[in-house]
RNA sequence: GGAAGGGUGGCAGAGUUGGUCGAAUGCACCGGUCUUGAAAACCGGCAAGGGGCAACCCUUCGUGGGUUCGAAUCCCACCCCUUCCGCCA
């Protein structure tokens, strides 16, 4: 969330940034509008409770003292009965005003980072550069490819569980655990990353510390006995592993790794992606979690863009990394740079990773916090990003390893992790 | 799911006949004295959040509620942890 100081002192500057990325800020009933009412309404309230308290507090004392003297205190004790009942009526009020204060609070999205290019949505998204040489060749969609091989079973997956589930087969399976474990590898080895493994069920606390509650919970799947939820990406777990911490600062930065499923419903994309598995309710994933000083946040995210760069490096597939303009960027986030690979049969890229700074926004909700050189506890930076989306990097692999003769080529740096096959070739019946 | 025990500051661990307890003590950590340096010893400091220019005030002893002038301490509910039993991959 927003800082509250920053709210109160940097007003006309956060809003003007807000407006950038399309947030409502002007309208009468907007989380902007309400919050600003509910900051000063509940800290008149606070103010006026505390004077109650310090009273309260003052008196019961001296009370104590008389009483262990032995002298009489009946005339101050009756006396602070109403003191007492002002306070508890008060004291309703004022968390009353806390809980609205602060659920408004949380629906004000992460205001842009000044370098975040204008625009309104992704057509304004900026292109930063382009790596590998995209095949042009006409080549069937995954899965066509996928079908033949007998590797990708749509129909299975809609009987066992509806649209948007996928069932793999043979190689298909194998890939998708062989992607799982070369990323890890990739990042663990090559990036110096901590591999952590977590639960995919999380509580309602820890899916508010990254920014999923309470605005998007229609995009997630949520138990019906327990008020948990089923994770839509690593990030969630792995970044609220240290919610309500204090850290000290040389141990930052934190940079983490993890393979998790991946759960979402995808209520606001009917119609989009509807063939094959680009868009599934349950994919596989490694996520990339940093944590760092603030200052650090920017350069941290070209660190963590580059590790999942280098997952598509190696497998040879070609990809561009485009910046999202202040319209485009997520909820949480400060400043986000997609990687989209190069999808033949769309003859066009396809958002593969997204790398995001959050900046402090979900260190102050999740409560993860560091001392700095002061001493003084704050929130600390956290960013994370795909390292990459096994799925929609198998869809990759099997359209861009595409051969004419209905085989497809795995690459070298794969090879290792799925029994030393170099190709998938089509079943001989 | 059943039974018992427990949740206190970075950690360990006092505090349960309600009162001066935000909380003894130890460790860790920071500063100082001493020392060539270090260690030891000794002295001092050391929770977080909020409000205030400041003095200072308020809140927090798992969470929420209750009793009371006053609760870490009493009552209720819930959560979590540990052990034992049951069940189970």
């Amino acid at each position: 969330m927003i800082d509250r100081r920053e709210f109160r002192k940097s007003f006309d500057d956060m809003q003007a940034a807000l407006a950038r990325r399309g947030a409502d800020v002007v309208g009468e009933d907007s989380p902007w509008s309400k919050a600003r009412e509910l900051d000063v309404r509940q800290r008149d309230l606070k103010m006026e409770l505390e004077t109650l308290q310090a009273e309260r507090n003052r008196v019961s004392k001296l009370i104590g003292q008389k009483k262990a003297q032995g002298e009489d205190a009946a005339e101050e004790m009756a006396a602070m009965q109403d003191v007492a009942r002002r306070t508890k009526a008060l004291d309703g009020e004022v968390k009353e005003a806390e809980e609205a204060f602060y659920s408004v609070l949380l629906e004000i999205p992460n205001p842009p980072h000044a370098s975040v290019p204008d625009g309104k949505d992704e057509s304004a998204n900026v292109e930063l550069h382009r790596w590998g040489n995209p095949r042009q060749d006409s080549v069937p969609p995954h899965w066509e490819i996928g079908a033949a091989l007998g590797i990708l079973d749509f129909e299975a997956g809609a009987t066992l569980a509806g649209s948007r589930f996928t069932v793999l087969r043979g190689m298909g399976s194998r890939l998708e655990r062989g992607l799982m474990q070369f990323m890890l590898d990739l990042h663990v080895d090559q990036h110096a990353c901590e591999e952590v493994w977590v639960p995919a069920i999380v509580n309602r606390k820890t899916m508010t510390g990254t920014g999923q509650l309470p605005k998007f919970a229609d995009d997630l799947y949520k138990l019906e006995d327990e008020d948990a939820f089923l994770i839509p990406t690593a990030e969630v777990p792995v970044t609220n592993l240290y919610q309500d911490m204090i850290l000290e600062a040389d141990a930052l930065p934190i940079r983490h790794c993890a393979y998790t499923p991946c759960f979402r419903r995808e209520a606001g994309s009917a119609g989009r992606d509807v063939r094959g598995m680009i868009r599934q309710h349950q994919f596989d994933k490694v996520e990339l979690v940093h944590l760092t000083q603030p200052d650090r946040a920017l350069d941290d995210l070209q660190t963590l863009t580059g590790h999942a760069e280098a997952v598509l490096q190696a497998l040879g597939l070609p990809y561009r990394v485009i910046e999202l303009c202040a319209g485009d960027i997520g909820f949480s986030a400060q400043k986000t740079f997609d990687l989209e690979v190069w999808l033949p049969s769309q003859n066009t890229y396809r958002e593969i990773s997204s790398c995001s700074s959050f900046g402090q926004f979900q260190g102050r909700r999740a409560g993860i916090r560091y001392r700095d050189e002061s001493g003084k506890p704050q929130a600390v930076a956290t960013l994370n990003g795909s390292g990459v989306a096994i799925g929609r990097c198998l869809v990759a692999l099997l359209e861009n390893g595409w051969q004419a003769d209905g085989s497809v080529l795995i690459p070298d740096a794969l090879q290792p992790y799925v029994g030393g096959k170099s190709r998938i070739d089509l079943a001989v019946c």
